[in-house]
Order: C-alpha cells, then sequence, then structure tokens
DNA sequence: TGTATTAGAGTACATTTGTTTTAATGGCGC
DNA sequence: GCGCCATTAAAACAAATGTACTCTAATACA
C-alpha cells in the first residue's frame, strides 16, 4: 500500500527519484548527472541519463536541455495545498470548488525566530490545543507587547515551562489554563520569563 | 518596519538578491551568473559577481565554489521550525534546548491530492477541532479503507459537507459529532460520499 | 541454449558556466 | 579640471557539465 503512487517506477529509478528530492531539499538546488552517478554507486552518466529521461517522460522531473543542474520536481505540490470549500459541523456548508485559494503556512514558518514546542497534558483543552499538539510560538521580547488573552509559554522558576492565557492586572501577572480544573497562577513580572506568544496550532493524526 | 533587516544591502544587492529568490522559488534550482546578468539589465559578468560576493559576506548566500548554479539561500528557513521542548499545563516540564529536531509539515503538504477545508461550527469541538480551524484531508478512494473512528469529511446528499467521526457497523455507516448536542447520523453507504479523511489540524491564531 | 533486450562502462565532445584579467566608463570630492 | 574610486564592459580561459556514441556484461525469454 504505497502512499504515493510510484508504482510505475522500476527499483533504479525510484531510488535516484527520493536521492534527487532528498537533494533538492537539502541544498535548494539540482545536484549534476556526475553527482547522481556517484550517489548510485556507477561509474557512467549513461544510466542516470536513462533514469532521468523515464523519470521525465512519466512526469516526475523536468529540466532545460543542455543547461547544468536545471532540474526541477514536477510531481510535488512545493508549498501550498488547495482550499477546497468550507466544511459545516451537521449544518448546511458551501462548497466552492474552484476557489483559487491556497492554504499558506509558510508565513509563519519564515518568520524569523520562530520555535515549537510540544504540548504536554490537557490544562489548554479548553482553548482547543490537546496532548501531543504542536505549537508554534513567536519570540516575546517585551512583556509590555503581549496582549491581555493572548496564549503564551511562560517559564515559571520552580515550575518549568507552561502553556497559559497571559492576563496583567495591577502589575501583576496570571497565568491561567484553559481548564477549571486548574487554578490560576498569580506572579509578580519578575518571578515570570515570557517565552512566546502563540502563532499556531498544528495537529498530525 | 522590514521584517527582515535587509537594510544592510545597496539597492542592486537587494534587487538581486530579491530576483535570485523569486527565481529560485519557482524553478527550484539556482540561476547562473549570466541569467542574472541579463536579468538586472547587465552586460558583463562581474558586476554580478561583485553582488554575490557582497550577499555572500553578508550571509544572505552561498554556493560551492567553481559549481554552475549551487547557490543557496541561508537567510530564510525553508522549511522547519525548531522544537525547543515539551511545555506542560501546570505541571513539570523538560526543555531540551539542544534537540536537533525540527518540525516537519512538509510530508502532508507534499502529499499527493492533499486539500484543506475550512471549519465552520462547533460540532466537532470535542475533538479540539474548532471553528475556523483549517483541516488538512487525504483523498478517500474505498471507504473500505477508512477505520473506525477516524474523522472524515463526508458529503451528504441533502445536508452538504460535513466533518464528523466515522463508524461502520453492519453495512450501515454512522458519522458522529464531537459534541454531545449533535445527534449521530446513520445511513446506507450509498447514501454518502466519503471525501477524506483527516491527516492535521491548522489553527492560526 | 541461443538470441534479443537492457543496463552499465568507457570515452569523447560541445556547451554552459564560474572565474580571472584588463580596459573603459562614470561619478565625486577637491 | 584632475585624480581617485567603484562600477561596468569585454574578452579569454579552464573547469564543470549535459549529451551522444560505442562497446561489454548481464538479464530475460523463447
Amino acid at each position: 500500500m504505497a502512499l504515493i503512487p510510484e508504482d510505475d517506477l522500476t527499483v533504479a529509478q525510484h531510488e535516484l527519484y527520493g536521492w534527487i528530492k532528498e537533494y533538492m531539499k537539502n541544498f535548494q538546488h539540482s545536484p549534476s548527472i556526475r553527482q547522481m552517478m556517484q550517489a548510485m554507486g556507477l561509474k557512467s552518466p549513461a544510466p542516470i541519463q536513462s533514469r532521468l529521461k523515464h523519470l521525465q517522460e512519466k512526469g516526475y522531473i523536468s529540466w532545460q536541455e543542455g543547461k547544468a543542474r536545471t532540474m526541477q520536481i514536477v510531481d510535488e505540490i512545493v508549498e501550498g495545498v488547495p482550499i477546497l470549500g468550507s466544511v459545516a459541523a451537521g449544518g448546511l456548508i458551501e462548497t466552492y470548488n474552484d476557489i483559487n485559494q491556497n492554504l499558506d503556512i509558510s508565513d509563519v514558518l519564515t518568520k524569523k525566530n520562530v520555535f515549537a514546542l510540544s504540548v504536554n497534558g490537557d490544562s489548554m483543552i479548553d482553548a482547543c490545543i490537546a496532548d501531543g499538539d504542536m505549537v508554534l510560538m513567536e519570540p516575546i521580547n517585551h512583556s509590555s507587547s503581549v496582549r491581555n488573552g493572548t496564549i503564551v509559554s511562560a517559564l515559571v522558576p520552580g515550575l518549568g515551562t507552561t502553556l497559559k492565557y497571559f492576563f496583567k492586572r495591577n502589575n501583576k501577572i496570571f497565568l491561567e489554563a484553559a481548564n477549571t480544573a486548574y487554578e490560576p497562577i498569580q506572579l509578580n513580572q519578575e518571578e515570570v520569563i515570557l517565552q512566546g506568544k502563540l502563532l499556531a496550532v498544528w495537529r498530525r493524526i
């Protein structure tokens, strides 16, 4: 049960294709035929040429003839997944099939210094952040730049890093869970280091 | 308020840098110096070399000396956000700073035919899927390939597209919401078209 | 077993391409 | 105006590279 139907490829072609994808992901440019030759353990360029030709005929790759390192992987969508519609819960939905919109995640991922944290526990369950989720955080420079109600990751000495709602009242900082089973934490400004504020949530099933 | 501090670049360097990024985004490989020359309206490679050298010294790009089209853009993180630790709710946490792991989203995004749906309503709120979330779905070919308990988007004639838990018992299909306020839907196999199964959830704050 | 097909080795060649060098140009301060 | 500096043009060169070709070994198939 292959996830991607690459069954029309021979073993050698599949191996080369995988190597190329890996190389291009790492180096952001196309490898040369002689590099592929070496990577595949071959001693002449002819077999690579043959495999590339087949890969091109089957629509996996393309390149500009005669030009060095101009391969492209045509198969995979580099960035963006089509948004096919909106889906409702129980009620009516409009399914706009031909909308030309793509889910854009890159703006968050390419933001400077963004980091991710893996969520443990269920203290934010009422904010729809579950155990095992990845939260993408933007570093906080000044605590004054954080609005009340923002979800932040905060380092509380003795407690460790925790994900909570942030509130500031009368120079006191309150960290509140999104779960009534947890008591709010009240702290002085010096007692807490705000690490980042929540940008996005990512959950793999 | 520039997002990325490119202020240390001259106008010519900045223009070239922008063009290179655009080219590499479109073609998945590095341009040649002569291509850049032409794009910048120049008639000799020397000015491009000079600008590339400056871009390299300032840490924007890199390349392998002597090799054709081996440029890389070092500035932006192409894919991947560092996972800095795991964050707990209220309890203790281990914050592993030096873990060399990156949040990898590409495997889902580059999967064939994956599509996204915008979630309306709160019927899946107990599965931590909230109004406004984006759900990434993998197309379903055969209903037999869907396991009980999977979250699917299903097209129910007269009802529209809906996001629900999928169950199959005695050749009947049950679509259950993750919200006790909604009643389960019971259908015959012919009455429902399974569109996709849930791969991931994405939520922007 | 014999033959056709395919894969690979080895080689050669033209083009592309990075790099170097030298000369010309143009702006700029004095 | 004059000289200094950075930018560009122009040309040349060597390395890298894609491509074509021939020959050999392996493989499949009847």
